[in-house]
RNA sequence: GGGCAGUUACCCAAGUGGCCAAAGGGGACUGACUGUAAAUCAGUUGUCAAUAGACUUCGGAGGUUCGAAUCCUUCACUGCCCA
């Protein structure tokens, strides 16, 4: 691959919000790579995580398919926990106050993290680092020095923060750390490129790169991909949100949400999930436009390429078949939980039992609005369990009922 | 440190003594239509019993009242202004 190649690919699915610095970071790459060239020697790439959740999805692997790309080329990679962050626990979303983390449960976080960030980066080329090593060690004096590189003024345009100014919300002062702390990390690892979200714009870009110039480095190039949004296709994809494809899910439903993801979103999907390349993308692309590439089988496509990497080729192969069985020809799975009908158990009574609605209300309320069926028929009121079968009570619980 | 405002269901937000299980919007769910799309349309959205109704809920605790989300006291949290 050559040079302009490998740019193209490096910044596909990345999001500036601003062309020039776009332009900008696209050049510093350019460069960057080939000073890497000439000089023979691989890139210090780095993106760093804090290990505050077990359950990553899909939004969490975007700047590790990143990473894997400087991999692939050649580069050197350090996966970055911030254990040093976690410990202290960060406040950005106000309304969980995040349990502060203790060292053990750091480590245990960290550990499945990086057993599912595996499943995109190639294991044997990543180096693991903790934060900690370096940013325990700075002093109070430190940090000021540190801090003497920023005004409020530059934090108050951080859009993060200006919003929240906005909005009469709280901002914390200790906020303004996590910058400098993730600025500093950039020096420590003397770091050429450092990929990150775009909720990371101003701690990569304003806070990294200018220590790095002030501490005598050169300052970084920045890789700010763009956001991943959920299953709905609109909003960012987030647990609070509940629009995630979890990675750790199984290979049917990692398809089945997949497929749920409106039409407007595979482009972003492609970009930013597949291991798909520029030229690969725009080929679907041209063929959706030209009518020639059916929407449903594009995404189908997506769907399997997306499922092989966190599960094997054969099983994104099943799910696809098991997909299309499902929900085009409308058979009922092939597996589904059994259960075994107890006496004067009435339809409810089931559903409960078997967690398929929250409340007996909401069971009656399925039930009224046509949305449990027995072998495909509707129940039309709560009444004695009719039959043994399979219940299905709304689009996607079944039940086998023995 | 002083003054003022706020805290309502998953989220935003209305409600200032009974007509409040609590408007409206978003989200979620169900049905129709589809490509399990999206968009659109219709409905549901505290719990239990479902006929009526009963019970728990409006930051926490206590109080006034026949009756409180609404009034009082107190505690907690947040914001704004002043220093």
């Amino acid at each position: 691959m050559n040079i302009d190649e490998q740019v193209e690919l490096l910044m596909q699915g990345t999001d500036y919000g601003d062309a020039e610095l776009q332009k900008a970071m696209t050049n510093e790459l350019r460069e960057r790579l080939l000073i890497a060239q000439k000089e023979n020697r691989p890139l210090q790439v780095y993106c760093g995580y804090d290990p505050t959740s077990t359950d990553l999805h899909l939004g969490h692997t975007i700047s590790m398919r990143k990473l894997r790309q400087f991999q692939d080329l050649g580069h050197e990679v350090t996966f970055l926990i911030g254990s040093y962050t976690a410990l202290v626990g960060d406040p950005s979303d106000k309304n969980k106050a995040r349990p502060v983390l203790t060292e053990e449960q750091v480590n245990e976080n960290s550990k499945t993290y990086a057993e599912q960030a595996f499943r995109v980066l190639d294991k044997n080329k990543t180096k693991i680092r903790y934060n900690g090593e370096w940013l325990s060690k700075l002093s109070l004096v430190d940090l000021i020095r540190l801090g003497q590189n920023f005004t409020v003024q530059q934090f108050l345009a951080r859009e993060n923060f200006a919003k929240r100014l906005d909005k009469g919300e709280p901002i914390y002062l200790h906020e303004t750390f996590y910058a400098l702390m993730q600025g500093y990390d950039a020096v420590a690892m003397n770091t050429d490129v450092q990929a990150g979200g775009s909720d990371q714009l101003f701690n990569i870009i304003v806070a990294g790169r200018k220590l790095q110039e002030a501490l005598g480095q050169k300052p970084l190039v920045g890789i700010i991909t763009g956001i991943l949004p959920g299953t709905d296709g609109v909003q960012r994809m987030s647990k609070s949100t509940g629009n995630i494809v979890p990675i750790n899910t199984g290979a049917d439903d990692m398809f089945g949400k997949l497929m749920s993801v409106p039409d407007s979103a595979m482009g972003i999907y492609m970009r930013l999930v597949t291991r798909w390349s520029p030229q690969e993308i725009a080929q679907i692309e041209k063929d959706l436009a030209a009518n020639t590439l059916h929407p449903r089988d594009a995404k189908m496509k997506m769907a399997q390429e997306i499922t092989s990497i966190f599960y094997s080729d054969d099983e994104a192969k099943s799910a696809q078949e098991n997909f299309i069985k499902r929900f085009q020809q409308k058979e009922i799975p092939d597996e589904m939980p059994e259960y075994n009908l107890q006496p004067n158990q009435t339809v409810v009574d089931v559903i409960i039992a078997n967690k398929m609605a929250e409340s007996k209300s909401k069971a009656r309320s399925l039930i009224e609005q046509k949305g449990v069926k027995l072998d495909g028929e509707v129940i039309e009121k709560d009444m004695p369990f009719p039959h043994t079968g399979v219940l299905q009570v709304g689009k996607r619980k079944f039940l086998r009922v023995k």
